[in-house]
DNA sequence: CGACGGTTCCAAAGCGCTTCGGATTTTGCA
DNA sequence: TGCAAAATCCGAAGCGCTTTGGAACCGTCG
């Protein structure tokens, strides 16, 4: 069923029927209605790529998902991330296309993107320090905005972020507060922009109690459970091993309690744990009783609010720039305590 | 710049300069060379939405996602299986739109997604042992492939699906050759077909050696950490406590192996693990000594293979259903063991 | 009673591409 | 050299929708 079929069906025009459908004031509100009717009766829907082809738009977000092509590796936060996006894309008759794309091929990825015209927006994911996406969407034209920031970007650009150095800074200050002194810091991978602002969070802190950062503690990769265990492993060894870890994803906080557990340690008493919470649901980090005390953001609810913003830009592409932070909640879970009194030996 | 356009500067019809570029024999090498090399100078990309108006093919494949309404859980493997789907969409020119879905709207999903035409074909997620969406499906008329099955559907449809049964039969086997009699299965949700049919297989193994089923040991929920957790945890406290877990996620795996060492024991020794293992690359189980004993099936793969067999039946409809079953692989690690000679006695 | 401003509807021109049916040119062979 | 067949190319229709520019009709007012 088409819109000349339904509308010979009618014996209107399918100009007629057009605006009825689309809420365009030139119908009686009697047509309308009987149009109305008759779609629903028929089941029609119009073809969005007859619609796209003439208006121009295309009614559909592309989400650009960078796979680290030496870990082959899916952030597991993507998933809901899209999954809050999804939400508002939903209710807004958005649809959402997916584009995984190797670091090499990025540019090609969006200017093919922006050429073929399946997609009105773009959420930009995983953004790094100094990341060659912004200037060049900004050059293309097409509305996009960042999921995080990139910090070595002069030139303005929409972004959705979280408070990644205040809540750093927020943790490694309890963990001091807490009497910790030797703090490690596992975190992602250093060319990501958020990592690095994790780091100069804990640096603050560190530094305004004082406490000299010790290089031999801090550590990025990417963000596995193996990571965690084997980061941990390594400095529970060392001559003055840290009483603390802060750490960047509780999957590889995982790998930091297995590595204390097999050191014959108790995590939240011999050793305290802190790790950043991205409040996935299927590792849930508990409601109730935490497991981790941890900073929490949900990344589903900062998918839902890039998309909102992404869709503002697209009906107005005039709108200056837009940004968004997003505080993080500092929870208290188990895996945190004072620091023991007296520093632990390592047996030679 | 679009056909028209460059067809002008080329000095030839719109018609051979479509030719051209979509490889039709009726143009001469001499001019296809002039058109690719003046197409590619000018960076022409043909408007997608205009060509799916013409052919009626939308290029695009669609993923509908299931969410659990009561957990608004979006399980992890999904991010693997698209990521290995996308390449192979990638190689032949196919986007990917996604779709999350409650559990209540899902007809409906799949009828604006065929009446929409945005895509050629869907990959059917989450199974459940019975589950109207293939019928329905097949009523449309819409190439799909489903990843899993579903045990209750008679008629014929496509599906690409790991041996669930023998996997979990041969892993179930593997602990009682270590002398294992009362093992625990932690499965998923129970209606999901992959956790019947994992059921099936532990029965299977238990029945061989005629050891009866304790129904205080099976148990089948949303695979999260927390459950993994408590279930294990309460299991551990039973009178005649289990000395073995078989799990169906490395998730739930992680939360049994917290509940072992919060209950101080040692995994591997006192209590051994066999977990399924989808080789997701965020929550690696290690690739020379894995850490738990697994049966391994990597989902990725799953995901191109799926792929491929759907634009198989995207290219010739009137091709007969094509069914594939993975074998999973046995990794031994270090959480398996001989079962203790002397059951352990709970304290009171 | 005729002109006039609203209201309601329509015809037709695109949007950018594919493809059918034909026209024109080149080639092969007697 | 002549002519059928093959090789190239083109015009135009059509995919299903939106939207511009009018046309027809209504009631109303001077």
């Amino acid at each position: 069923m088409n819109l000349r079929q339904l509308a010979a069906q009618l014996g209107l025009s399918q100009t007629t029927v057009s605006r009825a459908l689309n809420g365009y004031p030139e119908v009686s509100e009697a047509t309308r209605r009987r149009v109305n009717e008759a779609a629903l009766a028929t089941g029609y829907t119009p073809n969005p790529r007859a619609r796209g082809l003439a208006t121009g738009r295309a009614m559909a977000i592309g989400h650009v998902i960078p796979i680290s092509t030496s870990h082959e590796m899916m952030n597991p936060v993507f998933g809901d991330f899209i999954a809050g996006a999804s939400e508002t894309y939903l209710a807004a008759g958005y649809d959402m296309t997916l584009t995984l794309s190797g670091d090499a091929d990025e540019a090609d990825n969006y200017r093919r993107l922006k050429a073929k015209g399946n997609v009105d927006g773009i959420i930009v994911h995983g953004p790094r320090i100094s990341d060659g996406r912004i200037p060049f969407l900004t050059g293309l034209g097409m509305p996009f905005v960042v999921h995080g920031r990139a910090s070595q970007t002069r030139q303005p650009y929409s972004w959705i972020d979280m408070d990644n150095t205040g809540a750093f800074c927020r943790a490694a200050s309890f963990l001091l507060d807490l009497g910790h002194r030797r703090i490690a810091l596992l975190n992602g991978l250093e060319t990501m922009d958020f990592a690095h602002r994790r780091e100069l969070g804990y640096l603050k802190a560190l530094a305004a109690r004082g406490v000299a950062p010790d290089p031999a503690l801090i550590r990025g990769e990417e963000m596995t459970e193996p990571y965690g265990y084997r980061a941990a492993r390594d400095m529970l060894a060392l001559e003055t091993p840290p009483t603390a870890f802060l750490v960047s994803s509780l999957i590889s906080a995982i790998g930091v309690r297995r590595a204390i557990h097999d050191a014959g340690l108790r995590m939240g008493h011999d050793v305290s744990v802190l790790s950043h919470d991205d409040d996935f649901s299927y590792l849930s980090n508990g409601r109730d009783l935490p497991l981790f005390t941890a900073t929490r953001s949900p990344v589903r609810e900062a998918g839902r609010l890039a998309a909102e913003m992404l869709l503002r830009r697209i009906a107005d592409p005039g709108l200056p720039p837009e940004t968004r932070v997003l505080e993080a909640q500092l929870i208290i879970g188990d895996s945190t305590g004072p620091a023991p009194s007296r520093p632990r030996q390592v047996p030679a």
